[in-house]
RNA sequence: GCGCCUGUGGCUCAACCGGAUAGAGCAACGGCCUUCUAAGCCGUAGGUUGCAGGUUCGAUUCCUGCCGGGCGCGCCA
């Protein structure tokens, strides 16, 4: 309908500037108006003209409104405010949507296949430990991202980068080697650095079971560090796996950063570069923005990003000739173009910003592709208990799992909890608060709004019912303000998903379910259903089935449950 | 110092690509369960959208400057 509206104003829109000859394209926009005395749909074209044709907007109003072609849906057209075109649609047009939804079900809402790739990378945890909260809120979003793109019709591989290489992989054995000789009475202290938490001690056991102490002491320290470091990140990824699990949340693809040095391919980028004269030796200059006691200006490979927008050139290679992290990661990134995704998304944390222009930069000088990936930053959750700020460090061991959590409120609660803000806006977490008050989750007020549909189209069966089919339904009793709304908001739902999707931005999905299960609880307390005589039953039942469905079926690209009963 | 994000009732957040009268929840106060789940509903109170300019017919939204909060700024990952 929408669709049909668009194309009609704008015809006479194009038509209009052709007889101005003004030489200018301007698309139409249409919104639904906040309140219904302005309208089904309210378009603004005519302020946004009449300046180009110096005209008054009420006047182009009018001469738009002369010679648009309307559907037959449309009852009547005004010019309100300044100029506001407001559309209003036949009584009962509106219905059409239930008939789509009823008829749709599970898939209203869905798109078909764009024929787009995309590759959404997310979480990307370092397999040194179990995830913590901070981690939930990529993952959540990341994993509700790909549901809704996927929806939409994008061809969405969801990929975990396994930083399985690196210091931290050194740290990691160390500290689980630290734990071994402990384990086997050894009076040995952590270093510092080391990670303190229980679940390398876990680890440790583990390895010792697997054999004695003494054979592992007898291996040399080259060999047993590979072996220990092995089976860590594989313990490690495994937890994470679990810990993601437990949140519906799955990948299709793990890449491991270490295959990716073994492979060659980074030096070979590197060797590249260099042929391409995109990278040179040279000196970087002290860091900024804090004291650096140990700064020498040493010769490095550069990588020229300043070419592309950088602030700095970035180093390749390290003093001792290895790799850094961002060699590796352009090649990753590379890998990602050459397995022929359209697009690259990455979700990373906040504390990651600063690392966004280096990698598109890198991106755009080997690839002529401008602004991939494309980064979503999440925006840091701090977490609190009791109200007190707890620092999350796995270094410290000063970390709340992710898994902990969820045990203790549920994957429902903590998915939907940190759906429903805004991806840029920071999120104060509480421990406390969280497992306490669970239940003012506004994931209950939503699911609530199912369970009592489903209560009521379950009683209304059992207790020998039918339900009828639409067309021999009253459509005309379910005209009042309040069944309207909520029809509008049935009606919006697909657009919603699609600029969710459009705007990589899931809170949309989260927000308008709230506000429909508002509608939902309020019509419900209003209104009696079963009750009521045959006719208005059947009537209201159909509306709330549409509701039933489209919470539903939100709910399900959320990764959260629709539960019949509470 | 520089870059990115952010500032909306006491608190947590909305407001569709700039639209008409800025909306919810929590907290406060007052109501509603012999009837489909009170995990709910209804009402009252609470706002100069951080401040100052600018662009526009029109600004919470865009631009500039200031103020406040967060994150980041070597060869760590």
């Amino acid at each position: 309908m929408k669709q049909q509206l668009l194309t009609a104003l704008q015809q006479a829109v194009d038509d209009l500037l052709l007889a101005q000859q003004v030489e200018q394209n301007i698309h139409v926009q249409l919104s639904y108006p906040r309140h219904a005395q302005h309208g089904d749909y309210t378009a603004n074209i005519a302020m946004q003209l009449a300046p180009k044709l110096k005209q008054k907007p009420r006047d182009t109003a009018q001469l738009l409104l002369d010679t648009v072609q309307w559907p037959a849906q449309v009852e009547k057209t005004e010019i309100a405010g300044p100029g506001f075109i407001n559309i209003y649609l036949v009584q009962g047009s509106e219905f059409e949507v239930l008939r789509q939804i009823i008829h749709a079900g599970e898939s209203y809402g869905l798109q078909s296949k764009k024929n787009e790739k995309v590759c959404l990378e997310f979480v990307s945890a370092n397999p040194t430990g179990p995830m913590h909260v901070g981690h939930g809120r990529g993952a959540i979003v990341g994993d509700a991202l790909s549901r809704i793109m996927h929806s939409q019709g994008y061809d969405v591989v969801r990929e975990y980068y396994m930083n399985d290489a690196g210091a931290q992989i050194g740290v990691l054995t160390r500290s689980v080697w630290t734990r071994m000789c402990q384990l086997d009475g050894q009076d040995l202290r952590l270093e510092e650095g080391c990670y303190p938490g229980e679940y390398i001690i876990d680890l440790a056991k583990i390895l010792l079971e697997q054999q004695p102490f003494s054979a592992w002491s007898a291996l040399s320290q080259d060999e047993r560090d590979t072996q220990l470091a092995d089976i860590a990140i594989a313990h490690m990824m495994t937890l994470i796996r679990e810990d993601l699990k437990v949140l519906n949340i799955e990948f299709d693809v793990f890449f491991s950063e270490q295959a990716l040095h073994a492979s060659g391919k980074v030096q070979e980028l590197i060797a590249q570069l260099r042929q391409q004269d995109l990278v040179y030796d040279g000196t970087l200059p002290p860091p900024k923005g804090k004291e650096v006691k140990d700064y020498k200006p040493t010769v490095q490979c550069l990588f020229r990003t300043t070419q592309y927008g950088d602030d700095v050139d970035r180093a390749l290679q390290k003093q001792d000739g290895s790799a850094t992290y961002f060699a590796a990661d352009i090649a990753y990134h590379k890998d990602k173009d050459d397995r022929g995704f359209d697009r690259q998304i990455n979700v990373w944390g906040a504390d990651h910003g600063g690392y966004v222009r280096r990698v598109q930069a890198a991106m755009q000088a080997l690839t002529t592709k401008v602004d991939t990936p494309e980064v979503i930053l999440i925006q840091m959750v701090n977490l609190t208990q009791d109200g007190k700020p707890v620092r999350m460090s796995k270094r410290a061991g000063t970390f709340v799992t992710l898994r902990e959590v969820v045990d203790a409120v549920g994957s429902d609660a903590v998915r939907f909890n940190f759906l429903t803000r805004r991806c840029e806006s920071q999120l104060d977490f509480d421990l406390q608060l969280a497992k306490n008050q669970s239940m003012e989750n506004p994931v209950y007020y939503v699911q609530y709004a199912y369970a009592r549909i489903s209560t009521l189209l379950n009683r209304w069966e059992t207790e020998g019912h039918e339900l009828h089919e639409i067309k021999q339904i009253e459509l005309h009793l379910l005209s009042d303000d309040q069944c309207q709304d909520i029809i509008k908001k049935l009606l919006q739902y697909p657009e919603i998903l699609a600029n969710s999707a459009t705007k990589q931005e899931p809170y949309r999905v989260a927000t308008f379910l709230m506000n429909l299960a508002s509608d939902l609880h309020s019509y419900y307390h209003k209104h009696r259903i079963l009750g009521e005589a045959p006719n208005v039953a059947q009537a209201r039942l159909l509306l709330m089935r549409a509701v039933a469905q489209v919470i539903s079926n939100a709910l399900t690209i959320l990764g959260v449950s629709a539960p019949k009963s509470m």
